[in-house]
RNA sequence: GGGCCUAUAGCUCAGUUGGUUAGAGCGCUGUCCUGAUAAGACAGAGGUCACUGGUUCAAGUCCAGUUAGGCCCA
C-alpha cells in the first residue's frame, strides 16, 4: 500500500503537480459518483428545515458568456455552502436564470435585425417573444460549463428560470397582493425614457454601467422673457427680460413657470439688445447679481443696476411665455419660488417645463399647474408644437433656436441686411435670445441602446414604497451586512431615501401585469388577477400558447377579454393593460416563486424565509438586493436575507474596467487551463475584494496564490507521500506524539481550526484563508524543514520517532484539506482521498478544534525558539560567520527559559538550526548574576499604564527612562525623570548592547530578542582549529549531497566515494569521516591529498537507466566533478552507485 | 450638490479599546541555507501613515475641514 491511497487524476505522487489536469480529473470524479448531491443529501434537512442553511441564487441574465464578476460571485456562492455543509447544515443550491427583460428584447431585435418598436409589432408579438425565448436559453450550456469547471457545486436540473409559468403566477400573485394592500397605484411620474426602446427606465437602470453618463455636446440657451406689468406699477420690472438658462432648448415650448431662490438676491441692469448699436434702445435684464459677471459680454462688464430684488419679491409674477403654444395655461408663466435654484451656473432663474425633469414636475405639481406633454412616445413633437411636429426633440433644437434669433432679430430697427422681418415661428412677442453656445456635460443615455435619454413624464404603475419605509428600514435591522457599513451606509441612506418604486414597462418580453380594464371610460372597472384560477373563473379558459400550454406571456394573456359586467349596454371590454413588469419585479420575487409560492410549498417557504445567505456586488444594493428587500417587506414584513455579502468590483490590470476591447485582464478559459480553477478562486476569495474593496486582476496575483498557498501545500503532501512510501508506513491519526516538533504543529493546527471557523462564521472569507497561508507557511517553512531528520531516518535504523511524525504529519495535513476544502475543493480534494483514501474531503465534517491538543507554553516557547534563530542567523551574519560552520556555544538569557527548559529537544532544536555545539539557556532575571557579560538594566514605561494615572508627566517620565535619567531605590521603588512609577506602570529588562564583546576576553557577538519579554542571546564567536575542520567537513557534504543530485541519483541510493582535495580538506574529512559517509550515504569513503588522481573513469553520469552511448557500453558506474568548497578549497569528487543488497 | 467607502513601502494590502522604534507578501540588492519545495532564512534599500487643523499626557488610529480616487444618488 502506498500513497496516494487514491489518486483521482491517476497521478503518481509528484513534485511537480499540474493542477488544471488534477482539477479536470477530481471534476469528472464528482461527476462519476454524484459528489455533489451526496453532500447535500447526507445532511438532514431537521424538523420543518431547522437543519437547513438557506441559500438564495441571485439569478444571473445569461446574455452572453460569464465574466470574473460573475465568477467572484460564483465562488462566494459555492464557498460558503461548502463550509455550512461541512458544518453539518443541509444546503440546497438551486441555479436561477434570469430570462425577461429588456436586454432580451434587445438580443433578440439584434437577432432579427430589427430596430423599432414598430417593426416588432409588425413582425407580431408571438413570434417577438419566440425569439427571446431562444435568445435568453441560447446560452445556458455555456454557462453550465464555467460554472462546472470553477469547481461551483449548484444544481441545474432544479433550477428556475423566471419564465416558468409558476415562477409568474407566484409574480402575479405578488402584484395582487400588494394591489389588495393599496400599494399600487397608476400615475404619472418623469421618468428617464427612452425613445428608441419607447420605455420608461427605472431609476436603477440609470446607473447600471459606466456608460451611461457619457459626455455630450448640447446647445445651451440664454433666453430673456418679458416680465409682464404686476399689480402695482414697476418700471424697474415692468418689461424686463427675466434670463433663464437651459441646455434642452427644445423643452422651451412647454415652458410652464419660472423658478427663483427664495434668498437669492437679483439684480436688474440696463444694456443694449444683442446685436444692437450703443444708440438703440436699452433693455432692462434680470439676473441674479451672481451670475452677472458670466454674461459680462453681452450684458457689459458693469452694467448700471437699476434695482434688487430677492427671489422671493419676485415670485407671483407673470411673463410672455417663449412659445405662444400654451399662452393663458392655468397658473402658468409666473416666477415660482423653488428650493433647487443655485447659482453655480445658469442665471440663478430657472425654466421649468413640467412634465419634463423630475423637480420641474415637484414644483409645477406644487403650484397647481397642469403639466403639458407635446411630445410623444417616438420622442417626436406633436400638436400643439406644430412648427416642430414629427421632429425628434434633439432635432428640434436647432430651429427652435433660429427662431429665437429671429424673434430677437425682429426688435431691432430695420436694416439693409434686415429688411423684412424674419419667421419667429411660435416664439412669444419680446422674447429675446441673449446667447448661444454648445455646453459640454454628462448625460444619460440608455443603457442599451446607448441613445440619449430625455426626462418625460408618463404613465406608469407604481408600487408605493414611500408607504412602507420604515419598515423596510426596520427589517434590514434583521440583517447582517458584509461588509459591515453597508448597513446603514449604502443601502440603508438608499432606504431612507426610497422613491416609489415604477414596475411598468411598455414592453412585450415580462411578465405581464394582470390588470384588466374596461375599454369605454363612461364605465368605469378594473380587475387585478393573482392566480391563473381566477383568470380562469373570469374568462372561462386559460392562457394558452399555439400549442395549447399555459402560457402567460404576451400575446396569449392580452387575448383574454371579455365584456364588462359593470356596462349595461354590453359594449364596453374588459382588455388587459398592455405593460409588462419591470424585469426587477421578477428577480425581486425569487424567494416566493422559484417555488411557486403560495400555490404550493406553502410550508416549505415559512421555513426557507427569509434566506440565510445571499451574495451579490456592491451595486445590487439598488437591484436585487433592493427589490427583494421592498418585495419581501411588503408582502410578509421580514426580510428575504439575513446574511449578506456584498462583494466589490473586478477591475481589468489597468485598474480600469474589464472591457473585452483593451483586453486589460487574463482570458478565464485561459487561466482555467493554466493555473487552473483554485488559484482563481483563491486569489478572489483572499482578496479585499470581499472586503468592499475592489479588485484588479493580474495574472501574476493569480499566480501568487499558486506559489503562497497551493503549491507549498502540495510539497508538503508529496514530502509526507515520499516518505511514509520509503517506510512502507501506512500513517493514521494521531495527536499523541509527545515529540515537541509534533505538539507544536498540532497546537498551530488547533489553532487554524478556530480562527478559520471564526472568520467563515462571520462570512469572512478572506481571513479565513490568511489563516490557511500562514498555517502552511508554518508547517512548510518550520515543522517539516525542522522536522526532515525524523523522517530521513527511513526503515529500521534508528526510526523510533519516524510514526509519530508520520503521523501528525497525516494529522495536520488532514486537518488542513478540511479547513481549506471551501477554499480550494479541487486540490484538497486530490490531497485528501490520496491521503486518507476516503471518499471525498467535501463529505466529511468540519473538524473539531478540541481533537486537537492546546499547548500555548509550546507555542510560546518555539515563537522564542524562533526568535533565537533569527537573531542568531543574523549574528553569524553581521559576524560573517556562515551557517555551516559550526560555532562552540550559543547562550540565551530570555524571560521565557522555564519554557524553553522544559521542552528537553528545543534546546537541540536551536543548535542544530544555528549550528552550535552547545546551547545554554539562563533566566534572565539570573543573567546579570553570571559573569559571562556585562549587562544592564532598561527602563520601559507603560504608558498604557502610567498616562491615565500620571497625565502631562509621562513623557516626562518616558524621557527619563529614554536618557537614563531613572534609578531603582533599596526598597525597589522605581523613579524616573524625577516621577515615582507604581507597579506595573513599567518594566525592567536586561539587556546588552548590540555586538558587546564580552568582559572575558573572548569573542562573543550579542543581539537582543524583542519578542516573548525580551532577552538576548550571546554567540561565540571563537572560530577553532577543530571547528573549522568540522565546518569544512560540511562543505565537503553539501558538495558531495550537489554532486550526487547532479548525477541524477536517487535519494536512498548507497554510494561508494572519493575525494581529492588539499590537505586541510583531506584532514577534515579525515576527522569528521562518520558525518560524511553517514550525510552523504556513503558506504565506502577514500580521502586523498592534494596531487593524488583520481581513478579513470569510463563515463560521466550515474542513474537514469538509460546509457547515453546507446546501451552498447558498459552501464556507467562512475561520477566525477570538482567542487569549490569556499574559501579557496577546491575538491575532486568521485561518486560510484553501489547497488543495496 | 448629497451619501457611503478608500488613501499606510516601487506594487498589492494588514495594522486590535489611541500608548511612544508602523508590518506582511510581491519586486529589487547582497549573503546564507538546501537531497520534499517552483522554495526558505538573514540583512539592506524603500514611509512626511494624502493634506491642514483640532481633541489628548500621547494620534496611522478619534474629530473637523481639504484634496484625490471609487461606488451610489441628485
Amino acid at each position: 500500500m502506498a500513497y496516494p491511497l487514491t489518486s483521482t487524476s491517476g497521478n503518481a505522487l509528484t513534485s511537480s503537480p499540474r493542477f488544471p489536469e488534477i482539477e479536470e480529473a477530481v471534476l469528472a470524479y464528482w461527476k462519476e459518483h454524484d459528489t455533489f448531491v451526496r453532500s447535500v443529501e447526507q445532511r438532514p434537512a431537521g424538523q420543518d428545515g431547522a437543519n437547513e442553511y438557506v441559500f438564495y441564487d441571485g439569478p444571473p441574465f445569461a446574455n452572453g458568456l460569464p465574466h470574473y464578476g460573475h465568477l467572484l460571485t460564483g465562488y462566494v456562492k459555492d464557498v460558503v455552502p461548502r463550509y455550512q455543509t461541512m458544518r453539518g447544515r443541509r444546503v440546497e443550491r438551486r441555479f436561477g436564470w434570469d430570462t425577461h427583460g429588456l436586454p432580451a428584447e434587445l438580443e433578440a431585435m439584434d437577432q432579427l435585425g430589427i430596430k423599432t418598436k414598430d417593426e416588432i409589432l409588425e413582425l407580431g408579438v408571438e413570434e417577438f417573444n419566440a425569439a427571446c425565448r431562444r435568445s435568453v436559453l441560447k446560452y445556458t450550456q455555456e454557462w453550465e460549463e464555467y460554472v462546472t469547471r470553477q469547481a461551483r457545486w449548484v444544481d441545474f436540473e432544479g433550477d428556475y428560470k423566471t419564465l416558468d409559468v409558476t415562477f409568474m403566477e407566484s409574480v402575479l400573485w405578488a402584484f395582487k397582493s400588494l394591489y389588495d394592500k393599496g400599494l399600487v397605484y397608476e400615475g404619472y411620474r418623469v421618468l428617464p425614457y427612452c425613445w428608441n426602446d419607447q420605455t420608461p427606465l427605472s431609476n436603477h437602470e440609470l446607473r447600471m454601467d459606466d456608460e451611461v453618463y457619457q459626455v455630450r455636446q448640447d446647445p445651451a440657451v440664454t433666453v430673456g422673457m418679458r416680465l409682464l406689468p404686476g399689480e402695482t406699477p414697476d418700471e424697474v420690472l415692468d418689461g424686463a427680460l427675466a434670463l433663464i438658462w437651459t441646455t434642452t432648448p427644445w423643452t422651451l415650448p412647454a415652458n410652464l413657470a419660472v423658478m427663483v431662490g427664495e434668498d437669492i438676491e437679483y439684480v436688474v441692469v440696463r444694456a443694449p439688445l444683442p446685436g444692437a448699436g450703443d444708440d438703440a434702445e436699452p433693455q432692462r435684464y434680470l439676473v441674479a447679481r451672481e451670475r452677472l459677471a458670466a454674461y459680462g459680454r453681452e450684458l457689459g462688464e458693469s452694467p448700471e443696476v437699476l434695482g434688487t430684488y430677492t427671489g422671493q419679491e419676485l415670485a407671483g409674477r407673470s411673463y410672455v411665455p417663449p412659445f405662444t403654444y400654451y399662452q393663458g395655461w392655468e397658473r402658468a408663466h409666473r416666477l415660482v419660488v423653488a428650493e433647487f435654484v443655485t447659482t453655480t451656473d445658469g442665471t440663478g432663474l430657472v425654466h421649468t417645463a413640467g412634465a419634463f425633469g423630475e423637480d420641474d414636475k415637484v414644483v409645477t405639481d406644487r403650484e397647481g399647474i397642469e403639466p403639458v406633454m407635446p411630445v410623444g412616445p417616438d420622442g417626436a413633437f406633436t400638436h400643439p408644437v406644430d412648427e416642430y411636429a414629427g421632429m425628434l426633440v434633439f432635432d428640434a433644437n436647432a430651429p427652435i433656436q433660429d427662431h429665437l434669433r429671429a424673434a430677437t432679430l425682429n426688435q431691432l430697427p430695420r436694416t439693409p441686411e434686415h429688411p423684412d422681418l424674419l419667421d419667429q415661428g411660435a416664439v412669444g412677442e419680446g422674447t429675446v435670445l441673449l446667447r448661444r453656445e454648445t455646453y459640454a456635460h454628462s448625460y444619460p443615455h440608455c443603457w442599451r441602446c446607448r441613445q440619449p435619454l430625455i426626462y418625460k413624464a408618463v404613465s406608469s404603475w407604481f408600487v408605493e414604497v414611500t408607504k412602507f419605509k420604515d419598515d423596510m428600514l426596520a427589517t434590514n435591522e434583521q440583517i447582517t451586512w458584509v461588509p459591515e457599513h453597508v448597513k446603514h451606509g449604502q443601502f440603508g441612506k438608499w432606504l431612507e431615501n426610497a422613491r416609489d418604486w415604477s414596475i411598468s414597462r411598455n414592453r412585450f418580453w415580462g411578465s405581464p401585469i394582470p390588470v384588466w380594464r374596461s375599454d369605454d371610460p363612461a364605465y368605469p372597472r378594473i380587475d387585478v388577477y393573482g392566480s391563473l384560477e381566477e383568470i380562469e373563473r373570469d374568462f372561462g379558459e386559460l392562457p394558452r400558447d399555439r400549442e395549447g400550454n399555459v402560457d402567460l406571456h404576451r400575446p396569449f394573456v392580452d387575448e383574454l377579454t371579455r365584456p364588462n359586467p359593470d356596462d349595461p349596454t354590453g359594449r364596453s371590454t374588459m382588455r388587459r393593460v398592455e405593460d409588462v413588469l419591470d424585469v426587477w419585479f421578477d428577480s425581486g420575487s425569487m424567494s416566493y416563486a422559484q417555488v411557486h409560492y403560495p400555490f404550493e410549498n406553502a410550508e416549505w417557504f415559512e421555513h426557507h424565509f427569509p434566506a440565510d445567505f445571499i451574495v451579490e456586488y456592491i451595486g445590487q444594493t439598488r437591484g436585487w438586493f433592493y427589490t427583494l428587500h421592498i418585495l419581501a417587506t411588503a408582502l410578509f414584513d421580514r426580510p428575504a436575507f439575513s446574511n449578506c455579502i456584498s462583494h466589490g468590483i473586478v477591475l481589468g490590470n489597468d485598474g480600469q474596467k474589464m472591457s473585452k476591447s483593451l483586453r486589460n485582464y487574463p482570458d478565464v478559459r485561459e487561466v482555467f487551463a493554466r493555473d487552473g480553477a483554485d488559484a482563481m478562486r483563491w486569489f478572489l476569495m483572499s482578496s479585499p475584494i470581499l472586503r468592499g474593496g475592489n479588485l484588479i486582476v493580474t495574472e501574476q496575483g493569480i499566480r501568487d496564490g499558486v506559489r503562497q498557498t497551493m503549491i507549498p501545500l502540495w510539497n508538503a503532501w508529496y514530502f509526507f507521500g515520499l516518505y511514509a512510501n520509503a517506510a512502507g508506513y501506512r500513517a493514521r491519526w494521531s495527536t499523541d506524539s509527545t515529540h515537541e516538533l509534533d505538539r507544536y504543529i498540532l497546537a498551530k493546527a488547533r489553532t487554524l481550526v478556530k480562527d478559520a471557523q471564526r472568520a467563515y462564521d462571520a462570512n469572512d472569507i478572506a481571513t479565513a484563508a490568511d489563516a490557511i497561508r500562514e498555517f502552511v507557511d508554518v508547517l512548510t517553512n518550520w515543522y517539516i524543514r525542522r522536522s526532515r531528520d525524523r523522517f530521513w531516518a527511513t526503515g529500521s535504523d534508528g526510526a523510533e520517532g519516524l510514526p509519530a511524525a508520520l503521523d501528525t504529519l497525516y494529522t495536520v495535513l488532514e486537518v488542513t484539506c478540511r479547513v481549506a476544502a471551501p477554499l480550494l475543493p479541487l486540490l484538497t480534494e486530490e490531497v485528501w482521498r490520496g491521503l486518507t483514501g476516503g471518499e471525498s474531503v467535501h463529505l466529511t465534517d468540519w473538524p473539531d478544534a478540541d481533537d486537537l491538543p492546546a499547548d500555548e507554553g509550546l507555542v510560546a516557547a518555539m515563537d522564542t525558539v524562533r526568535e533565537v534563530c533569527s537573531a542568531t542567523l543574523a549574528l553569524r551574519k553581521a559576524e560573517g560567520l556562515r551557517v555551516r560552520l559550526p560555532l562552540a556555544s550559543l547562550t540565551v538569557a530570555s524571560r521565557n527559559a522555564e519554557g524553553l527548559t522544559r521542552h528537553a529537544g528545543l534546546a537541540d532544536l536551536v543548535r542544530d538550526e544555528v549550528n552550535v555545539r552547545e546551547v545554554t539557556v539562563l533566566d534572565l532575571e539570573a543573567a546579570d548574576a553570571s559573569s559571562l557579560l556585562s549587562v544592564e538594566q532598561r527602563l520601559t514605561v507603560n504608558a498604557r499604564a502610567a498616562g491615565p494615572r500620571l497625565g502631562r508627566d509621562v513623557q516626562t517620565a518616558i524621557r527619563g527612562s529614554k536618557s537614563g535619567d531613572w534609578s531603582v531605590a533599596e526598597d525597589g521603588t522605581v523613579t524616573a525623570g524625577g516621577l515615582e512609577l507604581l507597579e506595573g506602570e513599567y518594566t525592567l529588562e536586561t539587556v546588552v548592547a548590540d555586538g558587546a564583546t564580552g568582559t572575558d576576553g573572548g569573542s562573543r557577538a550579542t543581539a537582543m530578542l524583542r519578542g516573548q519579554g525580551g532577552g538576548f542571546v550571546v554567540l561565540d564567536t571563537a572560530v577553532t582549529e577543530d571547528l573549522a575542520r568540522e565546518g569544512l567537513a560540511r562543505d565537503l557534504v553539501r558538495a558531495v549531497q550537489g554532486a550526487r543530485k547532479d548525477a541524477g541519483l536517487d535519494i536512498t541510493d548507497r554510494i561508494s566515494l572519493t575525494v581529492v582535495g588539499d590537505d586541510e580538506v583531506w584532514d577534515a574529512a579525515m576527522a569528521h569521516q562518520q558525518l560524511v559517509m553517514e550525510e552523504t550515504l556513503a558506504v565506502q569513503f577514500g580521502a586523498a591529498g592534494a596531487g593524488t588522481p583520481l581513478p579513470k573513469a569510463k563515463h560521466h553520469g550515474l542513474g537514469g537507466g538509460t546509457d547515453p552511448d546507446g546501451g552498447t557500453q558498459p552501464r556507467p558506474t562512475a561520477y566525477t566533478t570538482t567542487a569549490d568548497l569556499g574559501g579557496g578549497h577546491e575538491v575532486e569528487l568521485m561518486i560510484v552507485k553501489v547497488e543495496s543488497r
